[in-house]
RNA sequence: UCCCGGGUAGCUCAGCCGGCAGAGCAGGUGGCUGUUAACCACCCUGUCGGGGGUUCGAAUCCCUCCCCGGGAGCCA
């Protein structure tokens, strides 16, 4: 089929020409002896003003051209008369693929709500909002890439299925092959799981970090992206059961560098979202009025606060504003306090750093000072924790101690402290939850509405 | 999981101190020679979330369950 995207045609290019285009109909504006057709095909934030004459050959199709309908139209490409829209194309033909009803066809042309979309996830990617959405994010992933890439990262697979329970990081799923109706129990009325098909028990991972650091210790830095795994029971806006993590890892580095690297990857997908998804952002700022373009470029062109947690606290300590939670050194920050620093202190971005031991996962490097770990969370205006990183601990001696400490079972850990045995060094990464990107990104306040089918409790209908 | 707020037409919502179920939008029909979520006229639309209770009478009051949204916790 020869036909050309609507980001490609509206150029001077093709005016006066004959194209063919195909895409979905959004509207149809009907006269006495012309109509318009308002077209989409997800190439771009803009669409097609399609005008039929009645003399045309194709007019009697309109009768089956109703919003939602896919279409394929031929003309010529004409600059507009009127106002709202640069270029126009006269439809001589008109073919209809699949018409839909508009009667039941659930997207009119009206204003729907997110929460009524979210309901039809498999049609809301035909709307303007889930259409800039879903562009931004590919142009996101890309720009991961693309950063990783150009500075000698190798993107590494982890595995999805893993066998390891005891990271911290939340509830996990498992997976099995039993027959959860009748699954072979053990004496104790426990149920087998040496039967089971790994031989033992196994989960959806959590994080790919575990993993990734046996590759840094080898190929010296190293990224993964893919799904990531928790079954907690979360209820919010900021939360998935399923999500994309982006877990960078490097070799012979130190906190100061991991943090440099977030920072310089954060503005970087800033950068990389006005560049290439301007439109989409300019509608979203537009309907929403979340986060402006402006911002972001703020966000690309400035550096970030850093401040130690120790100095977080102070700060809090010394706020005017009543904090439903205490405010005390070696209590976590709760979300109206990392609010506050984001959108009251710093009125941005902002990385913590330092933060004591005893809040902090195992695996995070000790401090000199012995209280405080080579931690860092970037936290973000509106949405909170957006990465969560740290250097790890190379010390064998002092990460069994941690593990002593912590209560977790070191039996299928020996591999990982094993990257301590031999050749350990200095190495450090985070976490970016992508989802979360996206979200601070196109300003959507529920991270359920930045990933096509969002998975969280109760929620799998798509 | 906890705390709030909701569930009434396809969508958004009003009606809620008990008394005939409504509006806007969408949709349909007709009109209109340049529309922009077109405009004008007319028309259609109901398991008032489910179940139970109080009452002569319940969308409205009570109980209960389900679902949705926001906030909190957990986290990315």
């Amino acid at each position: 089929m020869e036909r050309i995207l609507i980001k490609d045609i509206l150029s001077d290019a093709y005016l006066g020409k004959p194209v063919t285009v195909c895409g979905w109909v959004r509207s149809k504006r009907e006269s006495k002896g012309f109509a318009f057709l308002v077209l989409s095909d997800g190439s771009t934030q803009e669409t097609l003003q399609l005008v039929i004459n009645s003399g045309a050959p194709g007019f009697q199709q309109l009768l089956h051209c109703n919003t939602g309908a896919a279409i394929l139209a031929k003309g010529i490409l004409k600059e507009s008369p009127a106002k709202g829209q640069k270029f126009e194309m006269e439809v001589s033909e008109l073919e209809v693929f699949g018409e839909a009803d508009p009667e039941k066809y659930p997207l009119q042309k009206k204003g729907h709500t997110l929460e009524f979309l979210r309901e039809i996830a498999h049609l809301r990617p035909r709307t303007n909002t889930f259409g800039a959405v879903f562009r931004l994010r590919n142009i996101l992933a890309s720009a991961v890439h693309e950063f990783f890439q150009d500075r000698g990262f190798v993107w590494v697979h982890t595995p999805v299925i893993t066998s390891s329970d005891c990271e911290g990081a939340g509830e996990l799923f498992s997976v099995t092959s039993f027959d959860l109706e009748n699954p072979p129990g053990k004496d104790d009325g426990g149920i087998d799981f040496s039967q089971d098909f790994f031989g033992r028990r196994a989960f959806l991972t959590v994080s790919g970090q575990l993993e990734a650091e046996f590759l840094a210790m080898s190929l010296g830095n190293v990224y993964t992206f893919g799904p990531t795994f928790r079954a907690e029971n979360s209820n919010t806006t900021r939360h998935l059961s399923e999500f994309w993590m982006i877990e960078p890892e490097m070799a012979f580095a130190d906190l100061k560098d991991d943090m440099r690297l977030a920072e310089d990857f954060f503005r970087f997908l800033c950068r990389k979202a006005l560049e290439k998804g301007e439109k989409e952002l300019s509608f979203l700022e537009n309907h929403y009025k979340r986060i402006s373009p402006e911002e972001l470029r703020k966000l690309a062109d400035t550096s970030f606060v850093h401040m130690s947690y120790t100095d977080a606290i102070k700060e809090l300590q010394g706020a005017k504003e009543r904090f439903e939670f205490p405010v005390e050194w070696g209590s976590d920050l709760q979300s109206e306090h990392e609010r506050y620093l984001t959108d009251k202190v710093i009125k941005g971005p902002v990385i913590v750093f330092d933060y004591p031991k005893d809040i902090k996962a195992f695996y995070m490097r000790l401090n000199d000072d012995g209280r405080t770990v080579a931690a860092m969370d970037m936290l973000v205006p509106k949405i909170g924790e957006i990465i969560g990183g740290s250097q790890r601990e190379e010390r064998l001696s002092v990460l069994e101690e941690r593990l002593r400490h912590s209560g977790i079972p070191v039996e299928h850990l020996q591999w990982y402290l094993d990257l301590r045995r031999f050749g350990s060094a200095p190495h450090a990464g985070f976490g970016l939850g992508f989802e979360r990107l996206v979200q601070y990104i196109t300003g959507m306040v529920n991270i359920r509405d930045v990933i096509p089918c969002p998975r969280a409790p109760r929620e799998i209908g798509f």
